[in-house]
DNA sequence: CTCCTTATGCTAAATTTTTAGCATGCTAAA
DNA sequence: TTTAGCATGCTAAAAATTTAGCATAAGGAG
């Protein structure tokens, strides 16, 4: 239901990881991980992780692929939601200007008008 | 050191309300915690998130009011860079297009004119 | 085909987290 | 001032998480 608030420390690692690359093997989790376990215990997460219905996997050769059962998208919503909440008193504008501020060189004037183009056609589509 | 990652799942939850209220007491934690413990559990917690450097508290007549130690804007940032990370490819640009999304009803046109009036900011502001 | 490498499955132990209970002290009102 | 109401300090047990080890199967190189 509530799902992915539930985790555990490891286990939420894990699904950042996860999400970051979109899928992964235990071999690369491990290598991702801070203060890394053992690969015996990386599996074991991963096997709890999918008992409990977030991740699943398929077969490549020899080896499990693991992927978020929640798309993407939608964790980064919830994500996204929650961080609102919790550190920008739920002000969409707090949080655009903070992430400017983080951004610091990585604009560049083309980035900018993208980015003004955004705006520009979220307030053509009414919102 | 790295801090705030290593949480467990109880204590971030505390960490989340008190950074959402800017300080609380045990009893206030209390109400807003999901499936609440007991009120001798939550003050347990707090003294542990105390001991561990995330909190402080000050008296107020007989009680403690908690506050975190790192102050919001750092931890709004860290939480930021991490969200960026993890769910858009270190890409502000997605990241705001997820937040207008996000935003749906909520903005108004005066709104979109101070999140443009952010981007020029932040243009004129050379980054 | 046989062996070595690399996976997984399963089990069980160690550690951490989470929880509650009880004793005690301070505040404020009657 | 006496007492009821909260609040804290401390302690220890229950539960969950995190960890590692061993047995086994499958794939690829020689």
């Amino acid at each position: 239901m509530k799902g992915q608030k539930n985790l555990s420390r490891r286990e939420r690692q894990i699904m950042d990881i996860i999400y970051e690359l979109n899928e992964a093997t235990a071999a690369r989790v491990l290598e991702l991980l801070p203060s890394p376990p053992s690969y015996s215990t990386v599996r074991a997460l991963l096997r709890v992780l999918e008992e409990k219905g977030h991740l699943t996997h398929k077969q490549d050769g020899p080896r499990y692929v693991f992927s978020p059962t929640l798309p993407r998208e939608e964790a980064r919503e919830n994500a996204l939601k929650h961080l609102l909440k919790t550190f920008f008193d739920n002000s969409t504008e707090k949080a655009v200007a903070a992430l400017l501020d983080i951004s610091e060189e990585k604009c560049s004037e083309e980035d900018y008008n993208r980015l003004t183009g955004l705006i520009n056609k979220a307030r053509r589509e009414g919102r």
